[in-house]
DNA sequence: ACACGAAGTGTTAGCCTTAACATATGGCCG
DNA sequence: CGGCCATATGTTAAGGCTAACACTTCGTGT
C-alpha cells in the first residue's frame, strides 16, 4: 500500500525535530494547554501542516489511560431503533471528541452482552451505552461485572437502579391502548415483539393493564419479531383465530405495515373494521394506506441523552435516570367501532369493488 | 466508580507474576504463538482467570504497529442502506477479530470525507470502507491523501480503478426502466435523489440510458431526499406539473411509500393508472398497497464482500473491485398503461366508491 | 561423548504519547 | 542588584504490550 516504502507516518518526536522544540512542546501545542510562546506554538503547527502529522490515538490512550472512545452494544443496528439511536449517539460523542465503536449483541440475555462487553474493555472504551433488551436483574449483573466499565443501559426501567436513558414504554403502551378503549373499542388483539425483548415485556404490560383498568383485557394475541413479514404472518394467525377483534394494537410500526396488508388482503376496511395502532411512529407511518396512528418515539432525543449521562458518568458527575414520554399521534388507522350492521355493508362493499376494479 | 480504590485493572504483568513466568510467555500464550509447555500455559490460563484478566487493545496495536480495528466512514446510518451495511460489516469485522469505529459523514463531496478518514487515521485504523457519495476523481483524491490508509469504496463506480465494492446501479436503474418499457410505457417521470448523491447520479442516468436506448426520454422528474415525505412531496410537485405521466421510477423504496400515498389522494389507480418501481427492495416493500415492484439490493451481501476485500488488501493480497448485481422484483405496483378510454372509468369508479366508503 | 538443533523461556528495547518534575529565562520588587 | 515568581521549555519515566534476540535445557545422531 506505501508509496514510498521507507516513509513512516510522522510521530510527535518528527514534528519536534522538525520544530527544533522537544516532544512534549509538541504536546503541549497539539493539546492546547500549557503555556506555549507564541512564535514556537507557530513553528510547530507549521512543521504539523508540513508533515501532515495525525496524533496517534492509541499512544495518547495509553498514555493517558483513557482512550476518549466508547462503545455502543446494541441488537440488530439495522432495526429503526438502534440505527436511530446510533446515528444519534454517533453525532454527540464526536461533537465531544469520542469515537464510537459498535458492537452487536446477538440475541437476547446476559451471556450475548457480557461478550459484547469484555471486547469493548478490551478496547479500553471509556463507558459503554447499550441497548440490548436486558432485564433489571441483568443490568446489576452486568454493572457487577464490569465495574470499571461506566454503563448507560437504554432500556432498562428507571426502577431498576442502574444508570439508564429510557422511553416510557409503560406509558406509551397505555397512550394506545387508551385510545382505542376511548373510541369504543372493547375487543382489542395485539402483536406484540419477541419474547425476550425487553421493549416487548413493557409494551405487553402496559397493554394489558390498561385493559384490566377498564374491566377488559386482550381478546387475542400473536408474536412477531418486528419485521413487516412477522406482522402480516401474525395478523393473518389473528383472522384465522375466529376471536372478533374491532382494534389492534401492534408493538411496533414495520409490523403495522405487514397487519395493514393482512387486513387489507381480507378485505378487513381500517379503520370502519378494525382500527390500528402502531409503535415507534418511522417516517413511513405518516404515508400509509391508511395513515397510520401510533406512538411516537423520539430516538434522537433519547440517543442525545443517553450520552449526554455517559458523559457526566465520566466526569464522575452522577445523574438520574431519565425518562423520555411518548406521544400518540392520530392518524387514519382507528376510529370508533362499526355498528355489527354496519359491517355487513361494509363487506359487501368492498366485494363489489373489488369485482369492478379488477382489470 | 471504582468499589475497591486500590484495586487497577491488571496487567499481563500481574498475570506474569502471578503464573511465575515472565510477560513474553504470558503474551505468547494469551496471542497462541510461539512454543509454550503445556504446563505453563495451564498455569497462566489459571492466572488470568483468577485475576480477571483482560488483554489492553490499545497497547497492543501500539506495540503491534495494527489496530485490529476498521472505519466505517458513511452518511447518515439511520437510512435503509447504512444501516444494513454496517450490521454486515459488524458481522463481518468481528467475526475477523476487527473492531469497528463508525463514523458519520455529514454532507456530500470530499471535505467531510477528508474530515472522517482523519479521524478514523488518528485512531490508527488499519482500514476504512467509506460509504459516502464519492465521485470516482474524489475516491482518487482520498487514496491519494491517505496513503497508508487501505480504503474500500462502496459506491464507486469499477471504472474508477479504486478499490471498490458496489452494488451495479446502472443496472438496476436499467431493470426498473426496461420492466417500465417492456410493459409498454411511453410516458416516464422519475424521483430522483440528493444532488450529490452518486446513487442518484448512477441511476438517474442508468434511466436515462435506457429510455434513450428506446428514443424516449424522462417526461418529468422531480427530486427527493431518500425520505418518504421527499417522495410524496415529488410526487405532488410532478402531478401539478401537468405533464401527464403512466410509469414513475423512484430511486428508494421509502420515497416510493410517499409517492404510492400521494398516487392513492389524488386517486390516480396504481397500478391501472400509473406504475410505479422502487429501488432497495425493504422489508416493507413486499407488503404495501399495492405491494411494490422494485430492485432488490442485497446490501447484507455486499456489506461482507466489502469487509472481504479489504481485509485481503490488509494482507496485501489485491482484490479487483466487484460488481453485485440487483434484481427485478416484479410485483403489483406495475401494469401495462392503460388506453385513455380506461382511464375516464376508473377516475369515475373511484369517485364513487369513495363516496360509499366514506363513514 | 560431543555437537547440533529444537523447544521452551527470559531479556531488552522499542511502539508514541503524556504526567510529573526539572531547568532555564526574563521581569519585577525591595 | 539579589531574590523571587511567572513563563517557557526540556528531561525522565511511565503506560501495557510485543518483536527480536539471547539463553537454557533437552533429545538426537554419530
Amino acid at each position: 500500500m506505501a508509496d514510498h516504502p521507507e516513509r513512516r507516518v510522522p510521530t510527535l518526536m518528527d514534528v519536534a525535530d522538525r520544530a527544533g522544540v522537544s516532544a512534549q512542546t509538541v504536546s503541549r501545542v497539539v493539546n492546547g494547554q500549557g503555556p506555549v510562546a507564541a512564535r514556537t506554538r507557530a513553528r510547530v503547527m507549521d512543521a504539523i501542516g508540513e508533515l501532515n502529522y495525525v496524533p496517534n490515538r492509541l499512544a495518547r490512550g495509553l498514555a493517558r489511560q483513557r482512550s476518549l472512545s466508547i462503545g455502543f452494544a446494541t441488537n440488530d443496528i439495522s432495526l429503526h431503533a438502534p440505527s436511530q439511536l446510533a446515528s444519534a449517539i454517533e453525532g454527540a460523542a464526536r461533537q465531544a471528541g469520542y469515537s464510537l465503536i459498535v458492537t452487536i449483541v446477538a440475541g437476547y440475555g446476559l451471556a450475548p452482552v457480557t461478550h459484547a462487553l469484555r471486547a469493548l474493555r478490551e478496547r479500553q472504551v471509556d463507558g459503554a451505552l447499550i441497548n440490548a433488551s436486558l432485564s433489571p436483574g441483568d443490568a446489576h449483573e452486568i454493572t457487577a461485572r464490569f465495574p470499571d466499565l461506566p454503563c448507560m443501559f437504554m432500556d432498562v426501567p428507571p426502577s431498576a437502579g442502574v444508570p439508564g436513558a429510557l422511553l416510557d414504554q409503560a406509558l406509551g403502551a397505555r397512550l394506545g391502548a387508551d385510545h382505542l378503549l376511548n373510541l369504543g373499542h372493547t375487543r382489542i388483539a395485539c402483536i406484540d415483539a419477541p419474547q425476550g425483548a425487553v421493549a416487548e415485556q413493557a409494551r405487553l404490560r402496559g397493554w394489558e393493564d390498561t385493559l384490566a383498568a377498564r374491566g377488559l383485557s386482550l381478546v387475542a394475541r400473536a408474536a412477531g419479531d418486528w419485521s413487516p413479514a412477522s406482522g402480516y404472518a401474525a395478523t393473518q394467525t389473528l383472522l384465522a383465530g375466529g376471536v372478533p377483534f374491532t382494534g389492534l394494537l401492534v408493538a411496533n410500526d414495520q409490523m403495522a405495515v405487514g397487519a395493514l396488508r393482512a387486513l387489507w388482503e381480507r378485505g378487513v376496511n381500517v379503520p370502519a373494521d378494525v382500527s390500528v395502532v402502531g409503535y415507534d411512529d418511522t417516517a413511513e407511518s405518516a404515508l400509509l394506506i391508511p395513515p397510520l396512528t401510533t406512538v411516537r418515539q423520539d430516538f434522537p432525543l433519547l440517543g442525545r441523552r443517553a450520552f449526554a449521562h455517559l458523559h457526566a458518568l465520566l466526569r464522575s458527575e452522577t445523574h438520574p435516570p431519565t425518562l423520555s414520554t411518548p406521544e400518540l399521534v392520530v392518524r387514519a388507522s382507528t376510529a370508533p367501532p362499526p355498528g355489527p350492521e354496519r359491517q355487513d355493508v361494509q363487506a359487501a362493499l368492498r366485494t363489489l369493488m373489488a369485482a369492478l376494479t379488477r382489470p
